[in-house]
RNA sequence: GGAGAGGUGGCUGAGUGGUCGAAAGCGCUGGUCUCGAAAACCAGUGUACCUCCGGGUACCCAGGGUUCGAAUCCCUGCCUCUCCGCCA
């Protein structure tokens, strides 16, 4: 959510930003209710205020035993005007609020235009090993070790879900461990947080009201299965006033990930890499907006330091504008190389939302001056395991079939060390 | 799920129709005092919006209603607590 103020005022930097996000939002609109809706403030405010004046000359009038019929019948008409115009408000109110909640936030200045196709590669990490036998996709791999039946998983609920079996949910599980272990050891602290929200919490993080359809919703109370645990994790400070001292605000968090991809229909439908229910380990700051993008060059190194300790070979990406998110100004996403599916596979997306979440939220903070501000949330993938797993089984493929186990996870395995 | 009680400022807690945005205490901030600190004393201490920048308006869980006037009365919802039932 922007400020209202700040369309009134930068109205051309407001719509050159969402004009870079393809966004065709109507801002002249906007400010034709804005402008209708102050004249209506400031009509019932003065109304509001005589009558509050001659309210309290009754009640002096009351007291001292006078007749103060003629100031009673004058103000039940102010009363009817006043009513009159809160209904007129109230319509105003509620409108502004649709259109502007529906605006997304605006691109970081330095961020590159485009679409999905014009990504900018920031760096690499790893070799990409070649291998002398062919490798199959993860599914393939996984079915033949009975660690994966994704068979099994559209009997019991359709497709677009993965199960996993033995050392398979093992291996899962051993991730999820280790990624907690180490994002908790570098000052995270760990939550276990709800998975199903209220509406008020997908509103403050920007899935609502834009990705309504692409969230599984519950019959009869009007909660949601939540599509990353950013969603809990941020809205935990939601209508709160922090001091800047609690600041930075590091948190992470494992959960389920419930996405119907509605509008992925017939893209990626082979295997873990596109399903309705994933896991993924997800971390979230909250932080003084001077220090936020030093902040999220943080977060990707952390979610980094994960595939280093897995030894992935992976590139780091900063998204053009056209392809950030709702309420993302900035961007960078984590893309792991699949040798059999022989392509990247996102694995971690790493954001900042500036004061764009928070406001929505009502999260802010006093600085050292005692002056009310809108911190600057971050959100990062630490990383999300239905396309590890496939990650893994193709990048530690042997030439007989089996898998290795990466070293870091050993201690998560039992001290297993191989899958065949 | 059944029965009851209750939601007031950072906290405790007064207030049952009229100068109540709200007593008092605690906490916090600044000052006096002190070599410094504590104590004591003095002062300050919510948020949002509108503004012809003088001010004004709204908010006592949320949303409606009654009234000239609502923290106070009525209705609905949400949440918390107690007891019973059920349950991992």
């Amino acid at each position: 959510m922007h400020d209202i103020k700040f369309i009134r005022e930068q109205t051309d930097t407001i719509k050159a930003g969402i004009a870079r996000k393809n966004d065709k939002s109507d801002i002249d609109a906007i400010l034709a209710v804005d402008v209708a809706r102050r004249e209506v403030i400031t009509e019932v405010e003065k109304l509001q205020g005589e009558r509050n004046k001659v309210s309290a000359e009754i009640a002096k009038k009351k007291k001292s035993g006078e007749s103060a019929e003629d100031a009673i019948v004058a103000m039940r008409e102010v009363g009817e005007r006043i009513a009159i115009l809160e209904e007129k408000r109230r319509n105003l109110d509620e409108e502004l609020h649709t259109k502007m909640s529906w605006i997304p936030n605006i691109p970081y200045h330095d961020a590159p235009d485009g679409g999905e196709e014009d990504m900018v590669e920031v760096r690499t990490w790893g070799e990409i090993r070649k291998k002398s036998y062919d490798i199959p996709p993860h599914w393939e791999i996984g079915e033949r070790l009975n660690i994966l039946d994704l068979p099994a998983a559209t009997k019991i609920s359709g497709s677009g879900f993965y199960l996993l079996r033995g050392l398979g949910a093992r291996l899962q599980r051993a991730l999820i461990s280790y990624m907690l272990d180490t994002h908790s050891n570098d000052g995270f602290v760990e939550h276990y947080a709800p998975y199903i929200v209220n509406a008020d919490a997908m509103f403050g993080t920007g899935q609502l009201p834009k990705m309504e359809d692409d969230m599984y919703k519950t019959e009869g109370d009007n909660m949601y299965l939540v599509p990353t645990a950013e969603v809990s994790l941020t809205n935990i400070y939601r209508k709160q006033i922090l001091d800047y001292k609690q600041l930075p605000i590091c948190m992470v968090g494992h959960s389920p990930c419930f996405r119907r991809e509605a509008g992925a229909a017939g893209k990626d439908t082979r295997g873990m890499i596109r399903v309705h229910q994933f896991d993924k380990v997800e971390m979230v700051k909250i932080v003084h907006p001077e220090t936020s993008y030093d902040e999220h060059e943080s977060l990707v190194a952390q979610a980094e330091k994960i595939l280093q300790g897995l030894q992935l070979p992976y590139r780091v990406c900063e998204l053009a504008t056209g392809d950030l998110s709702f309420a993302a100004a900035r961007c960078y996403d984590i893309e792991l190389w699949a040798p059999g599916l022989d392509r990247w596979l996102e694995i971690s997306s790493v954001s900042n939302f500036e004061s764009f979440q928070a406001r929505r939220m009502g999260c802010k903070f006093r600085d050292e001056e005692g002056k009310i501000q809108f911190p600057h949330t971050l959100n990062g993938s630490g990383v999300a395991l239905a396309r590890l797993i496939p990650a893994i089984l193709e990048n530690y493929l042997n030439e007989d079939g089996s898998v290795d186990i990466p070293d870091v996870l050993h201690p998560y395995m039992g001290g297993v060390k191989k899958i065949d």
